[in-house]
RNA sequence: CGCGGGAUGGAGCAGUGGUAGCUCGUUGGGCUCAUAACCCAAAGGUCGCAGGUUCAAGUCCUGCUCCCGCAA
């Protein structure tokens, strides 16, 4: 460190202001990455939420490593309107990823630098709110990391740097996020100096091809047996682990955290109708064959192995001809 | 003090104030060409913790700890 140290990064040391926005576990894996190569002037994150049965207050995962190195931390509950705070700052760089909130203009427009985002999709595809578990969800082979310029409209920046990375067959929202905070940090790394020294690519994104992944709301984690077994598969793991698939039975929520896929058909039973109980789960007949519950969760219960589940669950009647909904 | 469910052998669950049970698993034996199948047997529990009521508490009352489904 001591021998390349020089005039000019003496200069970026003392002016260069970085701000960074962000909220959960994958923002803070990034600000963490960011922290190792760059002084940061302040975090800005999602005031503390009570969170849980218990009411217990919770810091944010960024909000927790900014702590941690004993960085200014900015909480404003709407920073739509109460950006004076990040204003004074003058910061030079704006860095967002998973901040939670839509950046106003003001703001946008502040740093000499920009603003830039660590979108966890390959844009213009899964603008939005939720695009590691839309990828899953809408059985994507491979999905990214888009690192962009923000502007206005929600993840239509133009784009600076993108990389791919591969959804195997057994990934879920848990591997396919670790993997992706992984590489939006390294993107980030290598592509930072660039946007510093201004000699950064800018791609207009193609409007046309856009596809949206809107955060997940509840009917999105319904199974609808109805689908087939491959949509209902990849719900399945685009909702592990959060917030969780789930299907109804005897009229409580039963959830469904793992399951697999058969070649079995059952062209007599109704959709949702439960085929057998195995060793390893409880089979469910589907659109076009059937799908086993491997790991699942009453309301009220732990997660636990299917067959376990209906082997105290089926305690007067046998749980086969049921019908899940 | 947002609403609700739960804690009982290794796992999952029953259990009306009166002897601690079921389905699996485990161990041993039997049957079988063979088996995750079948038959017989055994081991394995201070019923979450602490008080209280009672002749008697897994069961009723109070407090506490932990786990979970929702709502935000």
């Amino acid at each position: 460190m001591e021998d390349n140290f020089n005039l000019e990064d003496l200069h970026v040391e003392k002016e260069l202001k970085i701000v960074y926005m962000g909220t959960p576990e994958f923002s803070a894996t990034v600000l963490k990455g960011v922290l190792e190569h760059y002084k940061v002037r302040a975090v800005v994150t999602q005031p503390d939420r009570k969170v849980g049965r218990s009411g217990k207050i919770v810091y944010s995962p960024v909000k927790q490593v900014a702590l941690d190195h004993t960085i200014l931390v900015l909480q404003p509950e709407r920073i739509r309107t109460d950006i004076e705070q990040v204003m004074e700052l003058r910061p030079d760089l704006i860095i967002t990823c998973a901040y939670g909130q839509i950046i106003p203009k003001g703001l946008l427009e502040l740093p000499r630098l920009g603003c830039i985002n660590v979108h966890a999709s390959l844009l213009p595809k899964l603008r939005g709110g939720a695009p590691i578990h839309r990828a899953i969800l809408n059985g994507e082979k491979e999905t990214g990391i888009t690192i962009m310029y923000m502007n206005e409209q929600m993840d239509e920046g133009d784009m600076i740097a993108q990389e791919k990375v591969e959804i195997t067959d057994t990934d879920t929202a848990e591997t396919l996020h670790d993997k992706l905070s992984v590489l939006g940090r390294d993107l980030l790394l290598k592509t930072l100096p660039s946007i510093l020294d201004g000699t950064n690519g800018r791609i207009p994104q193609d409007h046309e091809k856009a596809t949206y992944g809107y955060v997940i709301e509840r009917e999105d984690e319904h199974l609808n047996f109805s689908k087939n077994k491959r949509q209902l598969y990849n719900q399945i793991r685009g909702l592990n682990s959060w917030p969780g698939a789930y299907c109804m039975l005897d009229g409580n929520v039963l959830k469904v955290w793992e399951s697999y896929t058969t070649d079995r058909v059952f062209s007599t039973l109704m959709d949702g109708q439960i085929t057998a109980i195995y060793k390893d789960g409880i089979g469910v007949k589907v659109s076009n064959g059937e799908i086993v519950l491997k790991t699942v969760q009453f309301a009220g219960k732990k997660r636990m192995n299917a067959a376990d589940f209906a082997r105290g669950y089926s305690n007067k009647a046998s749980m086969i001809g049921k019908v899940l909904s």
